[in-house]
DNA sequence: CTGTTAGCGCATTCAT
DNA sequence: ATGAATGCGCTAACAG
């Protein structure tokens, strides 16, 4: 791996004069210029970013978080991410936090010694509090947290709407003549997740009726627990509900199959929605009646977010708290029948 | 963000020491390690990976590249890769191409500039040479391949059994009685593709058939050329195959999608049977006959296989070529039943 | 055990 | 327009 004395050298000149031609802010003759252009090539040379980041003090990368990116949603963030960072000239490098906290802060710890400008934070939905994020911005690093926010903490954030985007499926339940209409969630230490329960229980009410908290299902993020409660609250036929709303992709499918293993089926016994797609729904059946969050806009925002803040310097300006409209897409399980119409959240 | 000078200030010792301490490598004595440890607390220290890789020549980085990690087998692979790396202490930085060979060599160029110490690579599907690998390998950065391998290019390379794997979906398609089997491939300039083709003709010769060029048809890997190229071949029921085998997950979609649009559904109208796995296949229906690639174990392997390399220096041992073996996973696409059987594929 | 020092490759003054 | 020199933060070799 050739380095910039190399080149210049190669070329007769001097590694300022390469360091010229290179960076384009101070003008070179064209013969010299050529010179050089000539030695990068003949040397394959790539200029190391490793030095030049330990001088400019800039690394034009940004770090960014996510609990797991075999969950569809997050591919789709990152890959806007990644376009919108792109565009203002950034890279970014994602890593799982395996939706541990402790993984979490090893990661951001590492994004950190890799003097990432910025970071972007999907927070895991353990206990742990995330002290971690407000170090990280009184240390210069600004932080913009997407799909799920923190607790009580100042940060730019970027996710759905989510307390109108549960209303918004429940709601069309409800409109269906649904009564007896339960949720499961995932963690309600996440934010995002009471919040979408809030939303549930403000359609619940507005319609006249009373919360049954025997109707609140909380489960962890992985298909077991979600299956286990599932089949707990499923297997009597007098408990059960007659329609369903899940609050995100993973609880999505655990409830499906859950529901399965019960022997029972949506839309015939059970009415179901839930948030996010799960599958290619214009071709499996049943097709699922979905809350859809705009997954590429949320991504894209949220980088433009961070390198504003990142271009604008320490400045403590006012948060930002982007959040977007969910679409509902109704499909045959709400309604049993093939007919898709679309609904879309209103901004409020 | 503080330096390593600063804690040694505030600790009241060298950097050397402080430096020691952190490293491990050289004995501190304990009390000196305290005061070290307490003022990299206070000050909230992280090192400084950039000025340390700078120095050491060492970024304990692999980059990777994939086409899209949209599509669901990339980022189980990422995963998986970067699982196998931090065991080794090594973290992966995981970049899209958008499957163009332009871009493709954008970003190797952006990962050779930030000095990660291997490459695993997914290669773009365009028709560009990728004369980039070997440049790479020479330059001392080895290379390891997955998914989808160069043409004639020294590089070790992680892969399923493509030629197998796809004859044991065809032969499946056989044994099931079918005689006008078509196969909708991704771009021939993929070997991976050829090689699956290669599969099909294998098994369609060792049933006494003949090959129909008339069957064979080659789409890109968007949605939309794949429908149109369906589209184009099941119109006229008198061409129309009697099953469907194609060589991997997005032409396999679009294929469905191709079919719905021509008013055919499988298995009524079209045997069906496809390369990944499309949806969660125990709740949707149809449920889709897949043969299976070892994702996890491709990007598990692969990232082994380059840290191996790495740390035996550049040493021109022999390239390795592992290839694992694709599962069959028979569902009710190809047989209209609901039953399911697995085959493995054999190991040869 | 602890401290001192010389670069790693590069961008950037500051001279010329 | 070009070049020489400085130092970013750190590790490793060395001296004490």
């Amino acid at each position: 791996m050739s380095t910039i004395k190399e080149v210049a050298e190669l070329a007769g000149v001097s590694i300022g004069t390469v360091s010229h031609v290179i960076g384009g802010s101070v003008p070179v003759s064209d013969s010299l210029r050529r010179k050089v252009l000539a030695a990068i090539r003949a040397l394959d040379y790539h200029p190391n970013h490793i030095a030049r980041s330990l001088k400019t003090r800039k690394t034009r990368t940004l770090g960014m978080v996510v609990p797991d990116m075999t969950i569809p949603f997050f591919p789709q963030v990152i890959r806007s991410a990644e376009t919108a960072a792109h565009a203002h000239g950034y890279s970014v490098i994602a890593v799982n936090s395996d939706d541990s906290t402790a993984r979490q802060k090893e990661v951001l710890s590492l994004l950190r010694s890799q003097r990432v400008e910025g970071i972007l934070l999907v927070i895991a939905s353990g206990h742990g509090s995330q002290t971690q994020v407000p170090k990280l911005i009184e240390s210069g690093i600004p932080v913009v947290c997407l799909d799920r926010l923190p607790e009580g903490i100042e940060v730019d954030s970027v996710c759905v709407e989510d307390g109108a985007a549960a209303e918004m499926g429940v709601s069309h339940l409800l409109s269906l003549g649904h009564r007896k209409i339960a949720i499961l969630t995932g963690p309600l230490t996440l934010r995002n997740e009471r919040e979408r329960l809030r939303g549930y229980k403000q359609a619940i009410e507005r319609a006249g009726l009373a919360v049954n908290d025997s109707l609140v299902w909380e489960a962890k993020l992985n298909q077991e627990d979600v299956s286990a409660v599932c089949r707990e609250h499923l297997t009597h036929s007098s408990t059960r509900p007659s329609a369903l709303f899940c609050t995100n992709g993973v609880t999505g499918i655990g409830a499906l199959r859950g529901m399965a293993a019960c022997g029972l089926s949506t839309p015939e016994d059970i009415a179901f929605v839930t948030f996010d797609e799960l599958t290619a729904e214009d071709i499996f059946r049943p097709s699922i009646t979905s809350v859809v969050q705009p997954a590429y806009e949320i991504g894209y925002r949220a980088a433009e977010i961070l390198i504003e803040r990142i271009q604008a310097g320490p400045t403590q300006g006012p948060r930002i708290a982007a959040r977007l409209p969910a679409t509902l897409k109704v499909r045959e399980s709400s309604t049993g029948a093939e007919v898709v119409k679309v609904l879309r959240g209103g901004r409020r």
